[in-house]
DNA sequence: TAGGGATATCGGGAAATTCCGATATACATT
DNA sequence: AATGTATATCGGAATTTCCCGATATCCCTA
């Protein structure tokens, strides 16, 4: 886990949303078909929430996705994004001894 | 404190490497006149440990000033810098709280 | 296989960041 | 007052980030 390329990702308020909305999915976005505690939450419905452009949440999802935080996963023509637990976990402890 | 300011003040190797050190700056520093736990190290042992050059250096402490990390004593022509440690505290349970 | 919808990628202008050298300021000493 | 030392500030070139519109790709359905 790169220390920077974690907080580069989180330093746009943006970002952290994201990563703060995919906490508690279903708190945050409409009722989709799949489960999204399983599968994710779609780039579309962030789209809607973030009022930013598609292209713009794409590549900050991207983003997020390299630096570990969250990962996707491809159904059909929907891409799903969700937290990596584990690695958010990685970070707070890492956090927590370093900083 | 503001999450986006902190993020970004931490998103870079030496200023990452800067809050580090000044957590156990007898660890990491020269023995100097006055006591590093209780007044910090000076901007001239920063700035020799570090590499980059004295104005850099400067501006990155102030970066850390800003975001509230660490705070900074003058005594004659010195400047001292510490950690901030109740903010630091509080960033750690920011994050374990919003992320 | 043609068309449409969801997402990713590309190219780019504007703004911010990185890091520097030069210079200013502040303080201590002589 | 003059000089030397420590730090801060300024101006700037190079790079990166932000966010967009346009377009490409991928996948589904008719």
């Amino acid at each position: 886990m790169d220390q920077v390329e974690v907080f580069k990702a989180l330093s746009n308020k943006t970002r952290l949303m994201i990563l703060q909305w995919l906490k508690e999915p279903e708190l945050h976005f409409p009722p989709q078909d799949r489960d999204m505690k399983e599968v994710g939450v779609c780039v579309g419905q962030i789209h809607c929430k973030a009022q930013l452009t598609q292209s713009t949440i794409s590549e900050y999802l991207s983003i997020l996705q390299r630096s570990g935080l969250i990962e996707s996963t491809r159904i059909g023509q929907w891409t799903y994004y969700k937290r990596n637990e584990a690695a958010c976990l990685e970070l707070k402890q890492l956090i927590e001894t370093s900083i």
